[in-house]
DNA sequence: TATTGTTATACTCTATAACTATA
DNA sequence: TATAGTTATAGAGTATAACAATA
């Protein structure tokens, strides 16, 4: 015996297993309630689902999310080097070299030696990075984020927000 | 001209870098903001927090999220097989195998073979794995979520649980 | 024939050490 | 000496095909 079925603390004798009591409710799914009461259960089946939907929207330009992160912080951070845009996306810079690698050799950046500091890259989107951002944008925006704003409703898709940013800064 | 400080496209010439006119802002931090407006990179960066935060709380017991979502799914559907489990918290079957038998091997869990089917392995929580659970879930509750419940307040946190559900079902 | 658990395998992400060229 | 970009590498996580045992 050892075990039963639930497997219990002290008595493990008689405690019979709920594969045969299962009766009405057959091979239907499983309890997860509890487990839905997770904050980073939740949290982490809905990004999932979020960046699948993403990925599939921006599907046409062939961006991931993080790609689509690079770009836009590219857009609004001209003349940043490599190590800085890195950081702030929580990228460690050897697994950013790659990841640049790509985007230049798709002509969606490119890097700059610095003037002022010949060890550093400056990075900029190239006219046609500008040109798919913009696109991304506008894809996600109506598609993505559209039907996001649908199913939550405006004030509750902001207060959503307002709270990931308060966890994610201040927790 | 084609691009100024973005960079632009072909002509590379006398294109000079924004690096030189940051003055005041100086080395501060990177503009963010539009960024942080996309739910997608919102919920991924709380996530990692979240998940960050879990990982140490629970170190003592050594358990990662997802074998904590494991143990507690046994404890919650006794008699399910290893197909059931998996494919609730979204692990495929081959994936599950090594981590099934990571618990199995610290004897938290094990796989008893059906009566019923030869070829499945029903899961059940040891008396240890039942037992390592329950000081999880008190280290869980009584650090991380409750100083989660301090920051965001009783019923934010319930609303945004019930949106990052309705999100993970609905969307 | 179909399904359960499994192996093998591959591809992405993430993480660390160490090299080079500059400073 | 310290820093920026890079290489090499290793470890998670995730994905698919295919096999043995069983149905």
């Amino acid at each position: 015996m050892a075990v039963s079925r639930t497997m219990g603390a002290g008595t493990a004798k008689g405690k019979r297993i709920a594969v045969v009591s299962r009766h009405a409710e057959a091979d239907a799914s499983l309890e997860v309630d509890q487990l839905s009461q997770y904050l980073g259960y939740s949290l982490k089946r809905a990004q999932l689902r979020i960046f699948d939907d993403f990925i599939h929207c921006v599907a046409p330009l062939q961006l991931t999310p993080a790609q689509f992160a690079v770009l836009l912080l590219l857009e609004k951070n001209p003349g940043r080097n490599q190590t800085e845009i890195a950081r702030t996306l929580g990228i460690l810079r050897p697994n950013f070299v790659a990841m640049l690698d790509e985007l230049e050799s798709r002509d969606l950046c490119l890097r700059v030696r610095s003037d002022n500091d010949r060890r550093s890259h400056i990075l900029a989107l190239t006219e046609k990075g500008a040109a798919i951002l913009a696109r991304a944008k506008k894809l996600i925006g109506t598609k993505h984020e559209a039907r996001l704003r649908e199913l939550l409703g405006d004030d509750n898709r902001a207060l959503l927000l307002a709270m990931l940013e308060k966890i994610a800064r201040e927790f």
